[in-house]
DNA sequence: GTCTATAAAGGGATAGAC
DNA sequence: GTCTATCCCTTTATAGAC
C-alpha cells in the first residue's frame, strides 16, 4: 500500500467542527477517520470501501483506524451516528421555537434539508444504514448496535411526522394516509443526499435557493397551501 | 455449498413472464436467474451479494451462472437493462397517447409507479446502478456497457422532462429550475422501491390507491393545479 | 499512536467431469 | 447445460516492531 503526499484528499473542516471538536485531541483523531470513511463510503459503498481505501485516503494505514475502531462494522456506526447527532444537534432549536404547525414544518424542513447538503457524506451514510439494517453485521452485538441506531433514526423521523399529523388537523395539509405521506416527505426531504453537488464558488443564496425549491416541493407534496 | 430443496424461492412468474418468456426455453433459463439475480441485489445490494447465494436462492450453483453469463458485472448489467426494457415496454402505449400535457403526465407516471411495485427487485437494481455507476466494475468493456445503459435510463428520463416541461408551458405545472423539479419528481415516483411491501391479500384496488397516492404527490410538487 | 507483516476467510472466476 | 473442485486475489483482522 503506498503511502505519502499526494493521495491524501483536503481535511474536510467544515464537517468536522460540525462535530464540535478541537484539533490535536484523541477525539479530533476519532473525527478525521469518521469524515474519511464517511467519504469513501459515499462514494463508493460500504461493501466496496476497503479499509486500505479509507485510511490511503488519509494518508495513513488501517492499523490507525484499527486503533480507534474495533471493526468496520463498527467504524460504520460511528458514522451513522455522528450523522444523526448533527441532526438532532440542527433541529433541536425549532424543536423548542413555537408556531404554527405549518410554519413551524418550514422550517424545520429546511434545516433538514440544510443538513441533508452541508454533511451530506454522513447523511449518504445513514440512508445506507437504514437499507442495509445491516444485513452482512456479522456478530450479534453489532447487530444490536445497529438496531438502536435506527430506533435513533426513526424517533428522529416520528419528530416530523408528528408535525405533518398536527398541521393536517389544523387544516395546513392535506393527505391521505400518514405513512406514506411520511415516506414521500423525506423522500424529498432527503433526496439532496444524491444528487445535490457543491457548485463552483456557490454562494450561501444560491444554496439557500436549492433548499427552498426542495422545501416547497415537499410542502406542496404535503397538500400545503399557498406557495 | 448445499443443494436441493428447501433453499429455493418460489419462482417469480410474474416477473419472467413480464419478459415475454416462455418456459423450458434458453431464454427461460437466463430469465430465471436474471429474476433470482434481482431479488438478491435488491436483497443485500451489489458488492454484498455472491453468486454462491444467487445460484442458492434457486436451487442451483454458479456454474449455472457462468454458463449463461461471462461475470458478476455483466449479469447485473443485465438485470439493469431488463427493468428497463420493461419500463420502456410498459410506457409505450401512453407515450402515443394524445392528450393535455398534464393528462398525459398524469398517465405516463401512474404507469411508471405501477412498474416500480409490479417489477420492484429489477427497478431496485436499476438504482442501484445509477448510484454506483459502476465504480469497481473493473474492465473497460464493462465499463462501457455500463455507460450504455446509463444512457438508457437518461433517454427514459428525458421523456418525462420533456412532458413537465411542456405542462410548465401550458400553464399546468409551476415550478423554478426543471433540473431539480425532475429529480425531485423522479424521487418521489420511484420511492416506493424502497418502502414498498406487498401485503397480505392486497387487492389491486388497494394497490391503485397506492400508486394514486403518489402520483398525487408528485403532481402537486411540480406545482400541479387541482387535486 | 501508528506502521509493517501476516494470518484467515470469502468470493469471483476457470477447468473438467458428467 | 449443470455440477464439483480448485485457483487466486482481495480484504478483514491481528501481532508485534517502532
Amino acid at each position: 500500500m503506498r503511502n505519502g503526499p499526494g493521495n491524501e484528499r483536503p481535511r474536510e473542516e467544515a464537517i468536522v467542527t460540525t462535530l464540535g471538536i478541537r484539533e490535536g485531541t484523541i477525539e479530533s483523531s476519532r473525527a478525521d477517520i469518521l469524515a474519511a470513511a464517511a467519504r469513501s463510503f459515499m462514494d463508493r459503498g460500504y461493501q466496496a470501501t476497503s479499509l486500505d481505501e479509507i485510511a490511503r485516503s488519509m494518508g495513513a494505514t488501517k492499523g490507525r483506524i484499527y486503533h480507534h475502531f474495533p471493526s468496520k462494522a463498527d467504524l460504520f456506526a460511528e458514522v451513522f451516528r455522528a450523522g444523526m447527532d448533527m441532526n438532532y444537534a440542527a433541529l433541536e432549536p425549532a424543536r423548542q421555537a413555537a408556531g404554527a404547525p405549518g410554519e413551524r414544518w418550514r422550517r424545520m424542513a429546511a434545516i433538514h434539508v440544510n443538513q441533508m447538503i452541508e454533511t451530506q457524506p454522513f447523511q449518504r451514510a445513514v440512508w445506507m444504514g437504514v437499507e442495509m439494517h445491516l444485513r452482512g453485521a456479522t456478530t450479534p452485538e453489532q447487530r444490536s448496535v445497529f438496531s438502536e441506531l435506527l430506533d435513533y433514526r426513526k424517533a428522529y423521523g416520528a419528530i416530523f411526522r408528528a408535525e405533518i399529523e398536527a398541521g393536517r388537523a389544523a387544516g395546513e395539509f392535506d393527505f391521505e394516509d400518514p405513512s406514506i405521506a411520511a415516506q414521500l416527505m423525506f423522500m424529498t426531504l432527503n433526496s439532496p443526499i444524491f444528487w445535490y453537488k457543491p457548485r463552483e464558488g456557490e454562494s450561501q443564496a444560491q444554496r439557500q435557493d436549492i433548499v427552498g425549491q426542495v422545501v416547497t416541493c415537499a410542502w406542496r407534496g404535503l397538500g400545503g397551501k399557498g406557495a
